[in-house]
DNA sequence: ACCTCAGGTTGACATCGTTAACCTGACGGC
DNA sequence: GCCGTCAGGTTAACGATGTCAACCTGAGGT
C-alpha cells in the first residue's frame, strides 16, 4: 500500500494509471470524504511519487473527472440492467436502484452530481446513462402513460430523484423520516404519478378546493385498476 | 475596498465581523465560484490582515456557515411572503420564487444545499423555513387536498424543488430545455399533482396499460373544475 | 556496448488555513 | 494630565496542498 511501486515496463504506462485511479477510489470510499482525496495521499497509495499523477491526469480535476467517468459506467450498467418488461415499472426500478446507489456511495455521488461544474460538455458515460433513461420514458410515451418529450420528461423525473438523495446526503440534520427506502419509494410514486398527470392537467396550480374535488374517486378508480399491491421492485409478473 | 481599515472603538468590535461577512457575501456573488472565498481575498477586502477574521469567526467554515444563515433568513423571508390565500396556490408560490432565488444565486445555493454535512443539527434560520413550509402544507391537508404526515410531505415537495434547481446548477450540461422558469413551472406541478394524488394511490406503481386508462379522463374533470389558465404565480382571483 | 526515451524522481514554488507572539492606542481610574 | 489595561488588531511563521521544471534511470533496440 505504502510500498514503492516496481517500475512498469516500457509501453505498459497504462498500468500506473489504473492504479492511481483504483487509488483515489478507495481512498474516497474509505475515507467518506472528499477532502481525503490528495494528489499526496493518492501517490502515496500507489506507491509512486506524488508528481507521477501527472503523467496520466493533466491535472487534479482531470483525475477527479476520471473518478466520476467510472461511476457514470457503473449508474449505466444499473440502468441497464432494469430496462426490461412494462415500462411504468422498468422506470421505478431504475430510479430505485439510482437512488440506492447514491445511498449506498454517499461520496463518489456528491463528487459526481454536486462538483462545481466540470465542462461544456456532458461526458459520453453520462450521455448513455441519460439516453437509457430517454429510451424508458419513450417507452412510456408509447403506451400513452406518459405525454410529451421524453427528454424533458426524464429530466423531470431525474430531478425528483436526485432532489431526494441529494438532500439526504448533504443535509442529514432535516427531519428526514426513519425510513429512508420508504421515503425513496414515496418519491419515486410522486414523481411517477406527477409526470402521468403532467401533461393532462390545467397550466396553473387550481386553488385546492377544486383540485381536491377529483381526487379521491381518481385514486378508488386507479386502485382498482392496479395489480396485487407489493414492493414495485419486483419486476411484474 | 482594499484600503486599510480604521481600527473600531472598543465595544465597537463586532463591527468588523459585519463587515468581514459582507466581504464574504461579496466575493461570493461577484467571483461566481466558491473558491474564491479565501481567507485571504476576505480579509483583503475588508481591509483587515487575514489572521483578524479568527478574532470573529472560529475558522473558515464558521464563516461559511454565518454566510449560509444570511441566505436561510432570505429564503425565510421569501416565504413568508408567499404564504397568504388558498394554501395549494401558496405552496406554489413559494416554490417557484425558492427556484428564482437558487437560480439568481447559483454559488450561494451551492454553498448552502451541496456542501459537505456542517453538523448533526439544523440551524435555527434553517428549521425556520422548514417550519414555513411544513405550515403551508398542514393548510393543504386541511383543505383535503393533500393526505399524511405534513412534515413528510414538505419533505418531499422541497425534494422535488431542490433537485431541479440543484442540478441545473450543478450539471449545466444536461440537455435542459431553453426556458428554465418553464421548466420550474412543470417541475412545481409535477410535485403539487404528485403529492396531491400520493396517499391515495396504490402502493406500488401500477402497470403502464392500467394506469393509462385512468388518466386521460381525470385530467378533463380535473381541467373543467380549474380556474382560467394562466401564470400560476399570480395569486388566484 | 551504447544510446534513447518511457517512466519515473527530487526539489522547489505559490497559495491555502491556522497559530503563536507581538503591538497599539482608546479608555477608565488616579 | 498621566498611566496601565486590554480590546482590537498585526507580523511572522508553520504545515499541507496543487503544480512545475529539472533531473535521473534502466529496459530495449541497434
Amino acid at each position: 500500500m505504502t510500498t514503492r511501486r516496481v517500475r512498469a515496463r516500457r509501453g505498459e504506462g497504462l498500468l500506473l494509471r489504473e492504479e492511481i485511479l483504483r487509488a483515489a477510489e478507495d481512498l474516497l470510499a474509505e475515507s467518506g470524504t472528499e477532502d481525503a482525496l490528495t494528489l499526496r495521499a493518492v501517490a502515496l497509495r500507489a506507491g509512486v511519487s506524488t508528481p507521477s499523477v501527472y503523467l496520466h491526469f493533466a491535472d487534479k480535476e482531470a483525475l477527479v473527472e476520471a473518478v466520476c467517468m467510472r461511476v457514470w459506467h457503473e449508474l449505466g450498467r444499473l440502468f441497464s440492467e432494469n430496462l426490461e418488461g412494462d415500462p411504468l415499472l422498468a422506470l421505478g426500478r431504475c430510479a430505485r436502484a439510482y437512488a440506492r446507489f447514491a445511498l449506498d456511495h454517499p461520496v463518489q455521488y456528491r463528487v459526481l452530481m454536486m462538483r462545481p461544474s466540470t465542462g461544456p460538455d456532458v461526458p459520453p458515460a453520462a450521455a448513455e446513462c441519460f439516453r437509457h433513461m430517454v429510451n424508458a420514458v419513450s417507452a412510456c410515451v408509447e403506451t400513452r402513460v406518459f405525454e410529451g418529450d421524453p427528454e424533458e420528461l426524464a429530466l423531470g423525473l431525474w430531478s425528483a430523484v436526485h432532489g431526494c438523495v441529494s438532500l439526504l446526503i448533504a443535509q442529514p440534520s432535516f427531519p428526514w423520516p426513519r425510513d429512508r427506502e420508504a421515503l425513496i419509494d414515496h418519491i419515486v410514486r410522486i414523481a411517477g404519478f406527477g409526470t402521468a398527470l403532467y401533461s393532462r392537467l390545467p397550466q396553473a396550480l387550481p386553488p385546492s378546493a377544486e383540485l381536491a374535488a377529483g381526487l379521491d374517486d381518481f385514486g378508488v378508480r386507479l386502485s382498482r385498476g392496479a395489480g396485487p399491491r407489493g414492493d414495485a421492485n419486483q419486476p411484474s409478473p
